[in-house]
DNA sequence: AACCAGGCTGCTA
DNA sequence: TAGCAGCATGGT
């Protein structure tokens, strides 16, 4: 991994963002749900847990659009390492790595698009670090609603995750896939999961227990399309989740989940139509974002909420 | 109260 | 291979 600049004085860090970035544009996505449960934002910063190299921090983020500043909070002295591990945490975290600016110039040639694009101009994906957390996520959201979603995943981590205090306030770690490699089918059930759902994620867990599903495993050949394929096997997860996991974690910038309800209502909504685009209308409108199709995607679901900005 | 929700599986033809 | 019923449950 690559990152720019990076220097530290004990508990904090200052990440120099590549250009574009819009640290404000990133604070309004993550405020889009008052039922999240990781993380936080107030009075412009964002607060989340994280664990890094066996060692627990409470990462603060403020900052502008230049200059990312990341305060760290934890029992221990932070050594360099872990240091490190949290700059690379949240460099990951705010896809850093992309090189934004042929993004734009190719949705220049997309005429409602375009207007999307400098709407929210700066906006990076936000990724989900976690795998097994952007499996979950992605197999809870399966067919019901947002609220319904965040209420889930509040459950499921707050019976199973792990919890830390800091200032007064409880925070929570994504539930490790061992936790819940030991659960049945009928510890979910309580939590309002489907059957289905609840199958879904042991059988997940398990596999990432085991060890034969992973992170690095799907990224090592680098293959985006392998990783998909080897993704769309398990049960459970169909082309949706598989593009969702590569849009939002392995970070496939063309990583198209043209099944979801919410990008067809966001082009829908864009587009002035009077119906939802049908998914062959929708891949025929997304031919000009070849290789960019994750984050129009993401910008379209930015444009369908409205926040008071960071 | 019907219809919708950030879909997937497994059965039919 | 393609089409579709059934799933299961809360939100609006």
């Amino acid at each position: 991994m690559k990152m720019a600049n990076e220097t530290g004085l004990e508990g904090l860090i200052y990440l120099q963002a590549p250009q574009p970035f819009s640290l404000s544009e990133t604070i309004g996505y993550l405020s889009r749900s008052a039922n999240e449960c990781l993380f936080h934002v107030e009075s412009g910063r964002v607060y989340r847990l994280i664990e890094v190299g066996g060692e627990r921090v409470v990462v603060e983020i403020s900052g502008h659009d230049t200059t990312v500043n990341i305060r760290c909070h934890s029992d221990n002295p932070l050594t360099s390492s872990v240091r490190d591990a949290v700059a690379g945490h949240v460099w990951e975290w705010f896809d850093f790595d992309r090189d934004l600016p042929p993004f734009y110039e190719q949705m220049e040639y997309c005429p409602w698009m375009k207007e999307v694009a400098r709407a929210y101009y700066g906006l990076r994906i936000v990724s989900v670090v976690d795998l097994f957390e952007a499996l979950c996520w992605a197999i809870m959201g399966q067919q019901i609603n947002l609220t319904f979603a965040y209420m889930l995943k509040r459950r499921f981590v707050e019976s199973f995750g792990v919890q830390q205090q800091w200032a007064g306030r409880n925070y929570w770690l994504f539930p490790r896939p061992e936790a819940i490699a030991q659960l049945h089918v009928d510890d979910l059930l309580g939590l309002q999961f489907t059957r289905r759902k609840a199958e879904y994620v042991l059988a997940v867990a398990r596999r990432m227990a085991e060890g034969s599903l992973s992170k690095h495993g799907l990224l090592r050949t680098g293959d985006f399309q392998a990783a998909r394929r080897e993704l769309i096997k398990i049960r459970g997860i169909g082309p949706w989740t598989a593009n969702y996991v590569l849009m939002r974690c392995l970070r496939d910038p063309s990583a198209f989940p043209v099944e979801d309800v919410g990008l067809q209502n966001a082009v829908k909504a864009t587009r002035g139509m009077d119906r939802k685009p049908s998914i062959a209308e929708l891949r025929e409108m997304a031919v000009g974002w070849a290789g960019w199709e994750a984050y129009a995607t993401f910008y379209l679901w930015r444009s369908l909420y409205q926040t008071v900005g960071g």
